[in-house]
DNA sequence: TGTACATCAGTGAACGCGCGTTCACTGATGTAC
DNA sequence: TGTACATCAGTGAACGCGCGTTCACTGATGTAC
């Protein structure tokens, strides 16, 4: 009865072939619809297609699959950030802007992969070298406040400095929270949307942070 | 085999006498245990030291009592704000610096109820007048950006006040989600934990945003 | 080029688990007279 | 003050569910010779 026919683009062979990629597509896919905490590792697999048993061959368990995920995560805004803080050149100020910006538009885009990011409890920080590529978002973001506030890379931070990073952060970051979390929904609507809102004040707040030796 | 005795402070009663609050108690503390993921309605029923079905006599189901956890919660976050807009009394900068404190403040000292406030899906903003009171404490922090931004109480918003409205409710926001999961505590230790991190920055913070008209 | 065989990547049935909710019930309480 | 009885607030057993993971297995693939 189960048809052997070639589905659309891949015939269903007994050998997957892109199983992996296609688990972490999948897990992106649910947390998306519902939430980190609706993913499921039976739903993944009902998703590629494939028996609740067949994962294992490729994560050692839920964890393992949702650490996966996360990696990737924290790789893509890593790079995300990083390419901002280029796009500043040697302009602090821009630097601390375009990082603002990617930060938000990552969340934005990337809600299924922000939400896991943040939900530490879901995923080991000690899957391969997550730990270290986490880390290099917040050292690209650190190093921008650094320069913002007059300081050499390799100097220690100051107090103030650790001020101005953490409002900075907590700035990008709580909107992001707010936007996905449908907050902001009811100013969004007939503005532009949360972008066009986020564009306009989030170069003027970041601007007028207290940097201290000004 | 069971005991009749009296327990330390209640008998065993057949009727319990306080269940309702006990099983919002429960709640309360099983979510700072393990998130707001981690509550079950049985480990409530457990906690209060009844049956799992005990609780259907006082709620609907689980999302019901959750419902009432978020309730409870607006009302005492919605007073703090209150209470903070006026401590600011005539001054449009005060009200706002302590608002934005209280907000924080309420964040770290019940981070269970905050936690489950900003997770709508997990109850109905339909119960009782939940959406009535939640929709309070907004209306605080705006009455409290009108007047930064030299707003009459009934004016319209304009453009200008909704940025800095949003830039305003993001840091405060964002700080307390980062803080709560436990991304400032490298910073906190040794500094003298996050409160005076943030009774540090934050004033100086919105002091800085950029009010229009000025 | 062919063949033996190890290894890889699936299957599908089964396990035990904790969950929310329902059910018929019963003990305790409160009220009418 | 006593009694009948309705109502309230519990019990505990049972239901069906979906979950993560394990198991013995098997089909497909790749490699050594």
């Amino acid at each position: 009865m189960k048809p052997k026919a070639k589905k659309t683009a891949k015939r269903k062979a007994y050998h997957h072939g892109d199983l992996h990629d296609q688990l972490v597509a999948a897990a992106e896919a649910i947390i998306l619809e519902r939430g980190v905490d609706g993913f499921t590792l039976r739903e993944a697999a009902r998703r590629a297609g494939v028996s609740p048993a067949a994962p294992a061959h490729h994560f050692k368990d839920a964890r393992g699959l949702l650490s996966e995920v996360a990696l990737r995560g924290y790789q893509e805004f890593g790079d995300a950030l990083e390419a901002a803080d280029k796009r500043g050149g040697s302009d602090p100020q821009k630097r601390l802007d375009e990082q603002g910006l990617a930060y938000v538009k990552f969340a934005l885009t990337n809600p299924a992969r922000f939400q896991l990011m943040f939900a530490h409890p879901k995923y080991d920080m000690g899957y391969k070298d997550l730990a270290t590529v986490a880390n290099r978002s917040f050292l690209t973001l650190e190093g921008a406040v650094r320069a913002a506030n007059g300081l050499r890379p390799d100097a220690a931070m100051t107090p103030e400095a650790y001020g101005f990073l953490m409002a900075t952060w907590s700035i990008v970051h709580g909107f992001s929270h707010l936007a996905l979390g449908g907050e902001l929904d009811w100013a969004a609507s007939g503005r532009g949307g949360k972008s066009a809102i986020l564009e306009r004040f989030l170069p003027l707040t970041l601007k007028h942070l207290p940097v201290p030796k000004r």
